[in-house]
Order: structure tokens, then sequence, then C-alpha cells
DNA sequence: GAGTCAATAT
DNA sequence: AATATTGACT
């Protein structure tokens, strides 16, 4: 009589508890089923979770009424072991934390570690949160889709599992970015935000296959122009004939610094080019100066004035940045590439008006046509 | 392949 | 905002 009682007992706490697992697995669905397409295991899994537990209420009652109450605790039991990874669920917690619990634990699963620290985790879910949703694996159910499908999600198949976990101070999305601009390794059909725009036809595909990705991969560290740098790069064109005469391959040649790309002086030459041009808005002087004379200095031209000075503006005595230190002084030094568009008669007149005086240096007939022909008219 | 400009990332 | 990298184009 007093067993049947506790048993009785027994099955009412069974059938409680599992209602309350309902009711959290439910919510719990809820939060998931917002992302169904990204997570379609982890809905099946909480579903099925669901699912085993309503049968586990009716086997105990059914058991109940049969009074078998061995077996039904052999049930509950078994049927715990699966749903403990679903328990005990945290109403707080979102359906991004639940990924993490299950990424987590597989992750652990190899040192035979059970789910125990679910606060630590709340911290890794934070990035989480903001990954966004690209990919759309494939629903076949597998564990191994499953763990792969966490990893989808956040799309860092570019990433280390170090480089995630360094996301926890919020810097994921950094390292985000770049794997989703090189997603077309093994997602050819997310395109790249850079490769749709400019609306490419099929010219343009051949032609970026003929030039070779230089995007494959991640984006490189960028490179740091310190001013001994800078300075063996203005001393290039200073010998080169100015911003506008050198070119990055004869940039990189008188430079000769290991390492340095030409890609990476084609760079540094845009923005200085950007900046002697801002810098000669800035001071209409310099461009619109009435005497602007120019003598050749070493085989290099400088203006009559300031020849002496240049090195000293070198140092870096205007503008801000690295470029402004030698722009100014060159800002109407060297012939504008827009004088280039002019035509022949144009030209001389240009130069006779800015008193330009010939130039020998060699390095001014580059291998550019454009300058070629300008060094010509000279 | 090199050079240029613009867009984008850091 | 400054600077570096990359893409698109010539």
């Amino acid at each position: 009589m007093i067993k049947n009682l506790s048993n009785m007992k027994n099955y009412n706490e069974i059938r409680e508890r599992c209602c309350e697992y309902i009711e959290a697995l439910e919510e719990e669905r809820r939060n998931i089923n917002v992302f169904h397409r990204e997570l379609p295991l982890c809905l099946e899994l909480v579903t099925q979770a669901i699912q085993a537990y309503k049968k586990e209420i009716s086997e105990t009652t059914t058991k109940n009424l049969y009074k078998k109450s061995e077996c039904s605790e052999e049930t509950t039991r078994e049927c715990r072991s699966v749903l403990d990874l679903f328990i005990p669920i945290k109403h707080s917690l979102t359906s991004v934390d639940e990924e993490d619990k299950v990424n987590d634990d597989d992750d652990e699963h190899k040192s035979h570690e059970t789910l125990t620290c679910f606060d630590d985790k709340n911290m890794k879910s934070e990035w989480l949160k903001s990954v966004q949703l690209w990919n759309q694996p494939g629903a076949v159910l597998s564990n191994n889709l499953l763990k792969s499908e966490v990893y989808n999600v956040s799309c860092f198949e570019d990433c280390s599992q170090e480089e995630i976990i360094k996301g926890n101070d919020g810097s994921a999305s950094r390292h985000q970015l770049p794997c989703y601009e090189t997603s077309n390794r093994e997602n050819d059909n997310i395109k790249s935000p850079a490769t749709t725009s400019g609306g490419g036809g099929h010219k343009k595909e051949a032609d970026k296959a003929a030039r070779g990705h230089r995007g494959k991969g991640r984006r490189k560290q960028k490179r740091s122009w310190p001013q001994e740098l800078h300075q063996r790069f203005v001393n290039a064109l200073k010998q080169l004939g100015g911003p506008n005469n050198a070119t990055p391959k004869h940039i990189k040649e008188l430079m000769k610094v290991d390492g340095l790309t030409s890609d990476q002086i084609k760079s540094h030459l845009q923005k200085y080019r950007l900046h002697t041009r801002r810098s000669s808005q800035t001071n209409p002087n310099n461009i619109n100066s009435e005497t602007p004379h120019f003598v050749v200095v070493g085989e290099i031209w400088a203006p009559q004035a300031n020849h002496s000075t240049a090195n000293a503006a070198t140092l870096g005595e205007t503008t801000t940045g690295i470029y402004g230190s030698m722009a100014s002084s060159l800002a109407f030094v060297w012939p504008n590439r827009s004088n280039f568009g002019h035509t022949i008669s144009e030209e001389r007149s240009i130069c006779s008006e800015k008193g330009i005086i010939r130039c020998n240096s060699s390095a001014i007939s580059s291998s550019n046509p454009t300058k070629t022909k300008y060094a010509n008219i000279l």
C-alpha cells in the first residue's frame, strides 16, 4: 500500500517534470524557429525531444495504470540521457545560446565532458548574436552536419577556432567579413558584394579569370609605412621625376626593400598623389603660382625657389600624415598627369608658361607610352 | 602585366 | 579620418 502510494507520487513527479521540460522545449523551439532555415537540425532535435517527453508522459500514465513503475523509471532515465542535452534550459537563453551549447558539447565530447558551464558560454554567445546567417546548410540529419551547422551559420570556414574564440571581445565581425568576401572558395553561390557590383558581364568575368584572383584567402595584413620607408619612397620619387612620373615598378626597383610589393607601392603612390592634389587645392598658390620656374637638380625637377629646401620639406613640416611631408613641395613641381591630356601645342604652352626647363632625366622616359610621349615632346 | 581609380577594409 | 588592400577597368 505504502509502496503504491510512493509510486503514485513518483509518477506525478515524473509527469510534472515532463510537462515542465516540454514547456521549456516548446519555448526553445519557438526561438529556434526564427532560424529554421539556418538551424534545421537544432529545430529537429528540439522537436524530437518534445515528442520524446510527450511519449514519456503517456507511457508513464499507462504504466501507472498497470503499476509497472520500474520500467517507467528505466524509460525516464533513458529518455533523460538524451534530453539532458536540452536541460536545464534557462528561460532567458536564446536559440543562439542553444547553438553554443550544442557546439561546445561537440567540442568537448572528445574529452568526455558534459555540458556544465553554460554561464561561461554565455560570453561567447554575445558575439554570435551579431553573426549574420548567409549559409543554408543542407538538411541532412547527421551528427557531423549538426556540428557543421553551427559553424556554417557563423560563416567562419576560413577562420581557425582560436580566432572564433577571440571573437569574444566583439571582434568577430572583423574576421567574418573577409570570410564572407572570399567565400567563393567554397560557396560560389554566394557572391561577394565587391564582385556583384558593377554589372559585370561575361567579359568582365573572363578578364577577372585572366587576371587571377587576388582576393583569395584572407585580406593581407596592412603594411605600415614608417618614416624611413616613406623616405625611401620619396627618394625614389625624386629620382623618377615625381609622383606623377614614377611608376610602382620603378619605385620598387629603386627602393630595394625586401617584401615590398608593387601593389603596396602602387597603393602608397596613389595616396601620395591624392595628398599631393589635395594639398595643391588647399594651397592654390602652388598650382597657380605665377612664376613656378623649374630647374633640374641632379636628375630631378625642382622649383627654382624651393629646390634648396626640398629636403627640409621631406622631414614632415607641412600637412598631416606621412603623405604630407613631401606633397606640398612637390605639388606643383611635377607636371601633373592632367597635363598629359592636352594637345601637343597646349602642352608646349604649359611648359613654357610654367617655365619648365628641359629635363634630361632618363627616368622620365618611362615605359608608359603617355609619359614617353610627354618626354619626347619636351 | 602595369597603371589608375574607386570601393572597401582596417 | 587616415591608410592599406583589393577590384574593375584601361
